[in-house]
DNA sequence: CAATAAATAGACAGGTCTGTATATTTCTTG
DNA sequence: CAAGAAATATACAGACCTGTCTATTTATTG
């Protein structure tokens, strides 16, 4: 074997890699991350620990993992969604909260992993934060594209605000049980539009 | 001792079990709750285990009290914060967002103790949840009722659009280390309320 | 002062946690 | 089939966790 071979890397995919990933995701979703062992992923994926530790160095890695299965989901959905809207970036806009009220009625909703993850390791340090921040970050970028095709005046300032509505709909609907979040935050979202017009 | 003595109750205040409460609150807002143990709060306290314990059943009712007193911190600022925004309702739904700014530019900020609380312990039953939950109601209650008093037309429905900005400035102020959030927050409430006026 | 209450130190039980070591078995693939 | 790679079961180290027990000391207060 060729190449890097310094110590306790990750390894490429495989089936059970991915099938830990899946049932890491599940588990650490419906527990949180410090509440939910190892031993609970392994006992669920049907899997032995020397597998998961020849796979990942630690129980953060196959959390950084885990995030990052769920980020190609979610861009995955949002993205169909979005073509889904049409062309005109306005519609695109709005399409997202529709498709947050999808998320927030379905039956898995446990709110967002990525403020659970930054909240539960909360240095800039470490893994998990760092992961979710990034995933954050391009979400936030999304928004910012979009924003500048609708051509509005404060294309910086409307997006951080498009970010906040759609950052509060998943709080509020996950500690309220509130789907209706979505579409509180969706009429504002068009306010704000409208006025930001041009 | 007359009264009940069934077992395993909180006990009145007295001083330790106050400066308990403030140093689990430090901590836990510091470190999460499942990440920081009791005993860590007993060795920044100084204190005795069998204090804590003879003060409350088990940690999940510390988190609680500790729970309870930063919602009587955050009431007192917020309610002194609206009395100088005068007295106009619409005054003093902005006045929040100034005040929400304070919070993030304060080098304590960790973001929300209530949505850490809810998060890492997921199910309704368990107490820091209940709390937390409790606490998000109380907050939504002062909201609707300046709402109504500024008359504007769907009072319910704007007091949950600013309740999803304040969330959502929390979130974002918290996980980018951005309070520009609140600025952002206040621009976007002035928006609706102009827009729900009469 | 004397009696009662509160807090203390320290050990400990019983459980959980992450991560490692070892030896064996299964799978893959040339 | 045979050799190498991957996954397995099992045990274990070492640390940490919540909560309890006991015996002693310190405060409080009638």
């Amino acid at each position: 074997m060729v190449g890097n071979m310094s110590k306790a890397q990750e390894k490429p995919s495989s089936a059970k890699r991915d099938h830990l990933v899946d049932t890491a995701l599940e588990l650490f979703t419906e527990g949180g991350y410090h509440a939910v062992g190892i031993d609970a992923v392994l006992a669920r994926a049907g899997v032995a620990k020397m597998t998961l530790y020849n796979h990942f160095p630690s129980k953060e890695d196959l959390i950084v993992a885990a995030l990052a299965r769920k980020a190609e989901q979610s861009a995955q959905g949002l993205e169909k969604a979005l073509a889904a809207a049409g062309a005109e970036p306005r519609a695109k806009l709005l399409a997202i909260f529709d498709w947050l009220e999808v998320w927030f009625r379905s039956k898995e909703f446990r709110g967002c992993i990525y403020i659970k993850a930054a909240s539960e390791y909360p240095r800039k340090k470490d893994k998990p934060h760092q992961a979710a921040l990034a995933f954050k970050e391009t979400r936030l970028e999304l928004l910012r594209g979009l924003c500048r095709q609708a051509g509005v005046k404060d294309a910086e300032t409307l997006a951080w605000q498009l970010s906040l509505l759609a950052e509060g709909a998943i709080v509020v609907a996950f500690m309220h049980a509130r789907p209706e979040a979505a579409r509180d935050a969706k009429a504002a979202a068009a306010t704000l539009l409208a006025k930001a017009k041009n």
